[in-house]
Parts: structure tokens; sequence; C-alpha cells
DNA sequence: AATGAATGAGCTTTCATTCAT
DNA sequence: AATGAATGAAAGCTCATTCAT
């Protein structure tokens, strides 16, 4: 009755379980056979629905930066100023990551370097949070809450640190919680564009 | 009489077509068939050498990062303080990745996520360059260069922010020349951590 | 509408060739390689029915002597003693591996110490038909057909005399025909654990 | 001093290490590799030693048959008449066997069924010991300690049998002790071809 | 849409043997 | 006599993909 966009149960099922395999193995040891055993579907199935493990594997990315990227612009939308929608941002990131490991095993560990020299294809997903920390940093100097500055530079910086901070805390379980950590990572970053980090706190109230 | 390492040159012919290979293909899409033939070797003597391909990638990620500390020790040993030294440091990882493509490649690229579990295995890569820096921060903290900090989340911060920055010129080709970019790079870095760049200015001098 | 195990076809014919192979090179040296070949299929066949080469000759062999001990059991069914149905045994045995030189050499020569420290694997296939020859001598002591003894270790001598006469023909081609010896090692056994031989005449009539 | 046959030291060393090797892996598993680095010797070593793997192997079966062979002979050397000497020869063997459990493993397990199609090259070693068995049985008959028979029928049937026995202690574990089952192992095997055994305790003593 | 048996190129690894020293 | 680095054929096995049903 509520199986709403009906016949495409069997792709979600396979993506989700991917979504875990690849989490658990890495993304060249996940292999079709795992994930559609575990699917409870078949390799016919898979083939009918991705013509490649490889296109599955960016189906799954694109659907999984899709919701961290609506989650991302929920969460800014009602903020006043750039610098307090890049804060927000960092905030709804690591929470994210924090509260789904996987999520965060299969676009950190697998986006980069995995093996097959299929790096490029994974670029289009990088791109997209580069822009969208790029934007917020543009206008962000456009209402001069910073000073001018090469924003695409500043936002590899920015996407890079948070990314090896979440990194560190999946491979060695330091810290313990991504929370404890998330305040300091985010003045850092602030503060290495040179934003005045006193504003921010008076309006977050 | 100053051949020293005799019997080595195998070996290192080895490791040094590896290097070539998981530069151009990726870890586990680099075959060791592949491997032995550029090198002109043959299995039995890779075989010989190492116990495994595993165990191969691992001696040679250790002499890159070996030969890479090295040269940042090298070029810290003159310089008057920490945030000098860090500076210094920056500037020659960018110089020497900036060289030599195919270390970044190698080392960026497959450091993490290589899809057969053993991200664990390259941590201690990570972690060496992760102390380097901390170790400067912490000197830096002590002798009030910048003020208290966790140092632990800035050094993470620093490796991630620089990495980025390389995997992008990499992967995209921009900037041209990863020159460019690392006064920029370096200053945002310094400024995360609170730094005074106008008493590093003065003294480099 | 009869032809009941349908789909079991690949699997048979890759046992079928794998009995042919193995007792052509032995057991190590029967390759999935050939193996494969010679039985027109495919290795990505052999190992969808089977999980190794290993377990692929222990179904092979259970197989084998599931059929062998159908023929004892079909043998011994209307035989009025315990000796007469160990006499019938062994003219079946005897029969049986005479026709097949095959399964007598993959039985025979396999079965034991094939390299690779499986001899233990096989043991259970040794153990029934060392159970068969117990039952029968117990079954046989216990009518006073014979006296009392070690039955355990009347069967194991009665297993290793017979295998060692077929052995020893299939090695050296001595006897012409294995039926030539079969009565004499009949005698021989029988008298060996003390059965009057002329008993079990009169009543074979 | 008393080196003997100087200069056969490594040959020596090399087999006794092979013995243990081949008792603990089986033939084929037992790499030159091994045997060469737990007899302290080299791989150039082994080759000026044994033109191959194989034919090392049969030097050292030989001289194991030799070494049993003549310990079969001294303990019958003064034994009254054949069947005392079939007596005598069975308790060797299994006194053999049952103190050196490596020699068992290695004539037992591998002269039989090594799985590379080299059963041939074994025969000779099984010959000896089928001859041994087989003179004494016709003297036996000759004497007219027994009567006629197929003497060489019998002589495998008794190789056969006493193997069976040793191969299904050393792979199950039971009996305890070779020991116990002797007497009864020699009772059977005498009376297999119609001795009378009470001759034989009479003159015993 | 779905099934699962079949494919075969490709993988890493092993190992008896050779040979320059 | 002895060394051990080098060889390469061959092994068992994996896995994304295909296709008849």
């Amino acid at each position: 009755m509520l199986k709403e966009p009906i016949g495409e149960a069997t792709r979600e099922r396979i993506l989700d379980t991917a979504l875990e395999v690849i989490a658990k193995r890495g993304y060249s040891s996940a292999g079709v056979n795992e994930i559609v055993e575990l699917s409870g579907t078949s390799k016919g199935s898979f083939y009918f629905h991705f013509p490649s493990k490889e296109r599955m594997v960016m189906a799954l990315l694109e659907r999984m930066s899709d919701k961290l990227i609506n989650k991302v612009n929920s969460s800014t939308k009602n903020q006043p100023t750039p610098l307090h929608r890049l804060a927000a941002s960092i905030d709804i990131l690591m929470s994210v990551f924090a509260k789904k490991k996987t999520i965060a095993q299969v676009l950190l560990l697998n986006v980069v370097g995995n093996g097959k020299a299929m790096d490029k294809k994974f670029l289009p997903i990088r791109e997209r949070f580069l822009t969208l920390i790029k934007q917020e940093l543009d206008a962000a100097i456009e209402s001069k809450q910073i000073a001018p500055l090469d924003s695409s530079l500043a936002s590899q910086m920015w996407l890079g640190g948070i990314q090896e901070v979440i990194l560190h805390w999946l491979l060695t379980g330091q810290p313990n919680s991504l929370a404890e950590v998330t305040p300091a990572l985010k003045n850092a970053l602030l503060m290495s564009v040179g934003a005045d980090l006193s504003a921010l706190k008076a309006r977050t109230v």
C-alpha cells in the first residue's frame, strides 16, 4: 500500500546492502556476490538495475551525497550570515558522520583512492562539497565578513581538514566522540580565513 | 669499495617499478605481473625479496616516508622557531610533491582506503606525519608562539588540509603549480592556530 | 518427468572427469585446469559447484564409496551367515575393482598419503569399510561361527590384505586377473580368523 | 677422527632432515626450502648431492629400508625355522615402527600413493619386503612347516595386513601401543597360511 | 523483473631447479 | 663443496559479467 515508488524496492535494497558491505570491506573487496546474497536478491537483478558494479557504487554515492547536502541545506536555511551557515554546515556534517559511521566509511574511505584508478569518477562528489563551502566563503567575502582570499584553496583546506579529523576518528577511535572536537575544529577553520569569532557567537544567540 | 648495499639492486628495482605502477593504476590494480615485467625481474625474485604484495607495498611506503621525513628534517634543521619549522615543513612537502607526482599519488591516493581493509596498515605512516606536526605545534605552544590548543586535532586538520590541496591538484590539475598556492595555504594553516604571521616574516630575513 | 536431478549435469561431469584425471595423475598432480578442460566446463563452474579442489575430491570419494558399499550390501543381502557375507563381500570388492581400475586407483592410491596432510580427511572412508568387516566378524563371533578375537584388529588386517593385493595388481600387473587369486585370498583371510572353510562351502550350495 | 666417510656429513644431514620434514608434511608438501633451512645447508648443496628432490627421497627410502631390513635380518639370524623367522620379523617390524613414528609415517604414508604418479618408483622398496616374506614362506613350505600355497599372494596379504594395522595406529592413535596387538596380529597371519601355532610356541623356548 | 548457473581472464603465490660466484 | 639470488611454469582460486529461462 505504501511502497511508494513501486518497482524500486529491489534497487533500493541493493544500494542499502552495498552501503553496509562497502563500509565493512572497502570498495574493491565488496563483492557483487555478497551484496546480492545479503540483500536477498540475485545477480540477474543486480545487473538489471545497474550496468556494472562501478555504476552501482556511483549511484550509491550520489544518493548519499544528495541526502547529505540536503541535510546541510536544511540546517543552513535559517542562518543569518554566510559564516553562520559555514559553522552550521560543519556542525551538521560532523553530527551526521558521528551518527552514521557507515556513511563516513564509504564516503571518506572510498571516495579517495580506491585502487582502481577511478578516482576521477568520484570527483563530482568531492566537487559538490567544495562548491558548497566555496559559495559561502565567497558570500562572506562579498558581505565583508572576511577579507578577500583564494576561496577555492580555502575550501579545499576546509574539506581536507574536516575529512582528516573524521578519518582519524574512524581509524583510531580518537576522540571518543566527534562532538568533543567539533567546536575546536570549527574555530580553527574559521580562524584560518581570518573570521571574527566573537561576531559569530554574539549572533548565534 | 663503496658500492655498499650490493645485492640489493633487484629489491630496489622492484620497489622503484612498483612506485610507478601503483601511481599509474592504484594499489589493487597494480599487478605483481606488471611490476615484475617492467622491472625486468621475475615473479620468483619478487617473492624472494618480499613475502607478499602487501608487504612489498608497506616496504615501499616506508621507504618513501623515510625519505620524505628526512627531507623535512633537513629543511627544518636551521629554522629558528617552531613556527618557522612548521612553515618550512609545508614548503618542503609541497615542493617535493610538486616535483614527484608519483610520490604524491601513491602516498596520498593509496594511504587511505585501498579497498582491502588494510587501511589500518597504513596508519603508522599517517601517524608519522601527524606526530611531526604535533611536536612543532606543542613546541610553539610551550615557547608561547601560539596560545594553547588541541594540538592533536590541529595537526590532523593541517595534514588533511595539505593533503586535500595536493589531491585536488593531482585530480583536477588546478592550480597549475602547487607553488602558486603554497604561501596562501601556509598562511591559512598558521592563522588557524592563531599564529602571528608578522613575527614569522620578520624573522625569516 | 523422470530426469529427477536436473541441473546436476555439470557437477556430475566434473566428478566423472576428476575420477579419470586423478586415476591418471594422482591427487596432487590432478590440476583443476585439466579437470575443467576435459570435462568441457570452466573454472568458474568448478568453483561454483565446489568450494575447493579438496572438497571436490572428498565429494568424489564419498560418491565412490557410497556406490561401492551399496554394491557390497546388495551382494550380501541374501547370504545365510556372517561368514558367507564376508566371503561375498570379498568377492564383490575384488570383482568391482577388477572391472573398474580407475576406481581402484583413486580409492586405494589416494585414500592414503596424498602429500598434503589430508590423510585424516580420508579416514572416514577407510572407517566405513573397516566397520563393514568388523560388524560381520562380530556377528560371526556371536553366532559362534568363529572363536572370539580382536575383531577391530582383524578387520584392519583384512582391509590391508585386500588392498595390498589389489595394489600389487595395479602397480605390477600381477596377477593377470584379480579373479585368479580371489579364492585363495578369501581362504587365507577366513583362516586368519580361524573359520571352518568346509562349513562355508557346504552351505554355499 | 671418527667421522668415517668424510664429506658425507652434509648429505646425511639433508637426509635426516628430509625424514623429519616428510613425516611432518608428507612428500609433496615437504619443500626443498624447508629441508635446506632446517638442515642448515643450502639449495646449492642440496642439488650438489642429489639430482632432484625425487631422487633424494628415493635415496632416503633406500637408506631407511636398508636399515630396516638389516634389523630384520639380525633378528631372524638365530631363529630355528622359517616360521620362527617370520614371527620374529613381524615382532621386529612392529617394534621398530612403534619406536620411530617418523619412519612409519614416511615409509607407509608416502611409499603408497604420493600423488605424483611416482608410485612405480617406490615399487622396489615394497618388493624388498614382499620378497623377504615370500622367501621365508617358501622355505616353510619346503620344510613342510606349512602346506603349499600361493606364497606371492600370501606375502602381499601379510604386508598389507601389517601396514594397515600400523597405519590405523598412526592415523587414529588406536591401539595405544602397537605392542598390544602384535601377538594377535602374528597369530592371525600365521593362521592365514595354516601354520601350527603350538609348534611355534614350543620351540620358542 | 528476476534467477542462478556458467564463463574466463585475471589474480597472488609456490616451488623445484639453475647458475654465477 | 657450498652459497643463495634468480627463474618461470604452474598452481588454486576470485569475481565482475553474461544469458537462457
